[in-house]
DNA sequence: CTCGGAGCGTCCACAATGGACTGTCTTGAC
DNA sequence: GTCAAGACAGTCCATTGTGGACGCTCCGAG
């Protein structure tokens, strides 16, 4: 009978399967590897280690340095985690205040959604510009994790699917 | 000096601009039409129409049958919303499990990601084929507002991709 | 040496989610 | 015609997520 955890705390415990890390790292490794797909924030971090801790998912270790304490998981959390996994991914959340602006369109000052979309616009290929590089870097330094790499590719096809979007959107919208 | 209003609130105005609707009505308004791009639930719906009864920007009516109450908005709620949609959209919100299930596929059982990838291109591929279905069916109908067409082929461009980037994943993933 | 900023964590108020629960009306099977 | 199933309409609550203020500790540039 293994304790059932949720999404939040299954995504720590899967990081902590490469070793200890504190919850600054956790936050940091969460923002490095799947970024913008997966919203974590500190005090819902330090909750669930402390909440992990209490259950014996996670044992904490010597606080090191300005106060890090580093976890490290345990069996019982290796067992939750499997237990979570096998579970399947759940539903997806999003909230896009872009679709939003796009959909309520009708009702925005003349002119507001043309600048609002240009914007956007801006953004995502900014960040295309960002994926590519890192992974062209990642090519050179021959990093081959598999899953890292789809994950990016997840987002590079994201983004260019939506500047595409945007490009077509018919002139009634960019008015 | 207009109330300063959450995003949910902005929805909930921007689908009031039309006339009057109840929390049953705008909860199904958001589903019809931004759907999976716009979370809203229930309980957030009736807590802010509360809320914005409180501060004027929405008046209730006559409860109709089986207990209806309708809110209408007001002009404070039209400023109310205007002011918001000037501040333009905030940061979008985002939580994907399948790519998490994606990052930390080193960590779980074998065969088990090609399982959920299975799975997810399936729903997917649905999911593609409804919307496609949706376009069909207001082109004949020639509804053409083009802001609701704008967020569906938002959906349709997103659903493509994500097929796409299932079917090009490399086998080592794929596993 | 010192002081500004990065590392590390706590805490809190507020917002969002999901489901249980309660009632009301409609409809269609019998 | 009745009555059960189920759509409509809303309340409430426990849990989860968000964002920012705050307070320490250490490092390094000047």
């Amino acid at each position: 009978m293994t304790t059932e955890i949720n999404a939040t705390a299954a995504s720590l415990l899967g990081f902590l399967h490469d070793g200890p890390l504190t919850g600054w790292d956790l936050v940091a490794r969460a923002e490095q590897t799947i970024g913008p797909f997966w919203s974590l924030t500190k005090s819902q971090v330090y909750r669930e280690l402390a909440l992990m801790a209490e259950h014996g998912l996670v044992t904490p270790g010597e606080t090191g340095r300005r106060d890090a304490k580093p976890y490290t998981i345990t069996d019982a959390g290796r067992a939750a985690f499997a237990d979570w996994a096998a579970r399947g991914p759940g539903e997806a959340t999003i909230r896009l205040p872009l679709l939003l602006f796009v959909t309520l369109g009708k009702h925005l000052e003349p002119g507001l959604l043309r600048t609002v979309l240009a914007e956007q616009r801006a953004h995502q290929a900014a960040l295309l510009k960002d994926y590519l590089g890192i992974r062209q870097m990642l090519g050179e330094l021959d990093e081959q994790d598999p899953h890292l790499l789809a994950t990016l590719e997840y987002g590079i096809t994201v983004a260019r699917a939506t500047v595409r979007w945007i490009d077509r959107l018919p002139p009634e919208i960019a008015s």
